[in-house]
RNA sequence: GGCCCGGUAGUUCAGCUGGUUAGAACGCUAGCCUGUCACGCUAGAGGUCGAGGGUUCAAGUCCCUUCCGGGUCGCCA
């Protein structure tokens, strides 16, 4: 790589009364003949000698150019020659039909080239960092530093346009049902409960923060109370967790709540809303309604609330069959009130070797399970480390349960549910890795439905939301708020496509003495419930409505509909795994006199 | 905070049980080249091997510490 020098600065010319006549990518045959003038940036640069061609980009594709020393003239021919990589320059030319021989049916622009007759440097550039293609094989580190580069690349171009589409279509599609895009404040307030908040000072008061909203949800409520009856916004929300893939530090929901509705109402708008993405963004057509799992079902056939349903591989229980069995690691934890849980691994008894089979034991320790017990079922018989633990009859009727057939191998998991649900359910998704069985061409869409409206925190202990605070019970269920908390179920739901969730919701509580209720069954007394929530509770006793809505992860959505598998790649700028961003250096120390003016006195 | 993988040229990587002057590809620079489109050919430049310490006659390689990147668990109502 090389710097600029005052030589080349000294080639950079004024666009002047230069105008841009056509975009590069849209020329074809029936501009033939016509003069064009192009502005773009060199994609590439073949230097033959007496002929130049330079491949010009700008975001509609990209156009071939021909200097020819005959054609432009000696000094246009000299300008070219000291063209390099992503110089931005603005030619002017005719648009000639190519000899057959040398068209390039690679590009759409492949039949016609631009003869160019006069050229201007209007920019010259560094030797770019890495190269602008689409299949590059570059650390992401250093396409963050270099962001502006990276989105150069059509393949990100795409990425953020169908961003753009989909943000279009949503608020498209919501407007036509009725909906109003409303804003609401960035600079709220804290709540308990949830994420942990960004925290903004507050110059005027001192030892006072603002949080910066993790999502607009008690807004959205509240204008349900003002009587927009239908709302929407393209909201960016923001939660100081650790990243992933699927998750950066702020991100942006499409939020939507309405008025004078139950479940069904909700998931009718949105699979009508979804259908009309996947039409226009991947001409798919969705056959409605959605399928829809409960919570429980979910649980117990995929072991996690937000499944995918592209392949098999369920989950079987067949705690039943071994409670009395002598092997302890069964017995044991049917005794101590968890469950014995299997998958069928088709065919993998012979697929896999005995190694393979061994980093599945190692695979699901990571999820807290202690062990995996398998069998193989062979033409020949089982081979296992514990059938010696199981009677004939006992043998057999976990064979019949778990349909097995010579060839499979059976993996179980004793313990905790929830930590049998968590190992079965994450070694469900590596043999569909192994076993290649996640189709990329499916989309799979399923609604989860009547998620516990609370659960245990042993951390705490206390009963924290499931979904959050001021997420409605089901109706039937109301009566065990006081008695059985752990078995109310909620008017709560997630959309999940291919195993990711990309959105969910609820209908919410409206009234006060319900919201209350809520608020003491999560430990909070009346005093304290009044003093965080105060706002909301004092609003349900001016004639609330009953709603509900939903927020999608726009990130995650986005994500699923360009085939990417990080959210960083449908984000402009995002951030890198410790929440920070590599081109503008953020977060950065402040100047000891902002830090002053808003009260804060460091001590890192 | 735990665990796993990685850090060697601008980029992506190779570099064995420690042993001469650390390599390759692409990119870059210069020259030649009038139909290329991943142009070609020839020549060349480019490295504090993430940092610090240790073992050793000798460290890119072994050990310790630390920093950085990615993934993952915890966390994410």
């Amino acid at each position: 790589m090389y710097s600029l020098d005052d030589q080349e600065y000294g080639m950079v010319e004024l666009m002047g009364n230069w105008k841009r006549t056509h975009m590069c990518g849209v020329l074809n045959l029936a501009h033939i003949g016509q003069e064009v003038t192009l502005m773009g940036w060199v994609h590439r640069r073949r230097d033959l000698g007496g002929l130049i061609f330079i491949d010009l980009r700008d975001r509609s594709g990209i156009v071939q150019v021909v200097f020819n020393k005959e054609r432009c003239g000696e000094e246009v021919f000299q300008k070219a020659e000291a063209v390099r990589s992503e110089y931005v320059l603005a030619v002017k030319g005719a648009v000639v039909k190519r000899d057959p021989d040398t068209v390039n049916p690679k590009i759409p622009t492949g039949e016609i080239e631009v003869v160019a007759s006069q050229l201007k440097i209007l920019s010259v550039s560094n030797t770019p960092p890495f190269s602008l293609e689409d299949d590059i094989n570059v650390s992401e580190s250093v396409r963050l530093k270099y962001r502006y580069l990276d989105l150069r690349r059509a393949e990100m171009q795409r990425n953020i346009i169908l961003r753009h589409r989909i943000t279009k279509w949503v608020r498209d599609f919501l407007d036509s049902k009725g909906f109003y895009e409303i804003e609401t404040p960035m600079l709220t307030r804290s709540t308990p409960e949830g994420a942990r908040d960004y925290l903004v000072p507050s110059r005027l008061h001192p030892g006072k923060f603002y949080a910066l909203p993790q999502s607009p949800q008690l807004f959205k409520q509240l204008l349900m109370l003002s009587g927009f009856d239908r709302y929407f916004q393209i909201a960016r929300c923001f939660r100081d967790e650790d990243l992933r893939a699927d998750r950066q530090p702020e991100f942006t929901q499409i939020d939507i709540e309405m008025s004078f509705v139950d479940v069904d109402d909700v998931i009718a708008l949105n699979e009508e809303m979804l259908a009309d993405i996947f039409k226009k963004a991947l001409g798919i057509e969705l056959s409605l309604p959605l399928p829809r799992l409960t919570y429980k079902e979910a649980m117990e056939r995929y072991g996690t609330d937000k499944p995918d349903t592209r392949f098999g591989l369920e989950l079987k229980d067949v705690t039943d069959l071994v409670r009395d069995c002598e092997f302890k690691v069964f017995s044991g934890a049917v005794a101590s009130g968890g469950s014995v849980r299997a998958i069928n691994a088709k065919g993998c008894a012979v697929k896999f070797s005995r190694r393979e089979i061994d980093s599945l034991v190692d695979f699901v320790k990571n999820y807290g399970a202690k062990g995996l017990a398998w069998i193989a079922v062979e033409h020949d018989g089982l081979k296992s480390p514990i059938t010696k633990f199981f009677t004939e009859q006992q043998l057999s009727s976990i064979l019949q349960r778990l349909e097995a057939e010579p060839g499979d191998l059976l993996l179980f998991v004793a313990d905790k549910d929830d930590v049998v649900f968590q190992a079965l359910g994450q070694l469900r998704l590596e043999l569909g890795r192994r076993l290649n069985l996640m189709d990329k061409s499916k989309y799979n869409l399923v609604w989860v439905t009547e998620f516990p409206l609370l659960e245990y925190d042993e951390e705490e202990k206390r009963f924290v939301a499931k979904h959050h605070p001021f997420t409605a019970p089901m109706d039937e269920d109301i009566q065990y708020l006081d008695t059985d908390p752990a078995r109310v179920r909620s008017k709560a739901y997630d959309i999940v496509l291919n195993g990711v969730e990309i959105g969910g919701g609820s209908i919410r509580i409206h009234t006060t003495e319900m919201q209350e209720k809520m608020l003491n069954v999560l430990g909070f007394s009346k005093e304290k419930a009044w003093q965080r929530f105060g706002f909301l509770l004092e609003a349900f006793k001016y004639g609330a409505p009953p709603h509900g809505g939903i927020a999608y992860g726009l990130d995650r959505l986005v994500m699923m509909l360009a085939g990417r598998d990080t959210i960083r790649d449908v984000i402009a700028f995002p951030k890198m795994q410790n929440a920070s961003d590599p081109l503008t250096d953020a977060p950065s120390e402040v100047e000891p006199k902002q830090l002053k003016e808003v009260h804060i006195r460091v001590d890192a």
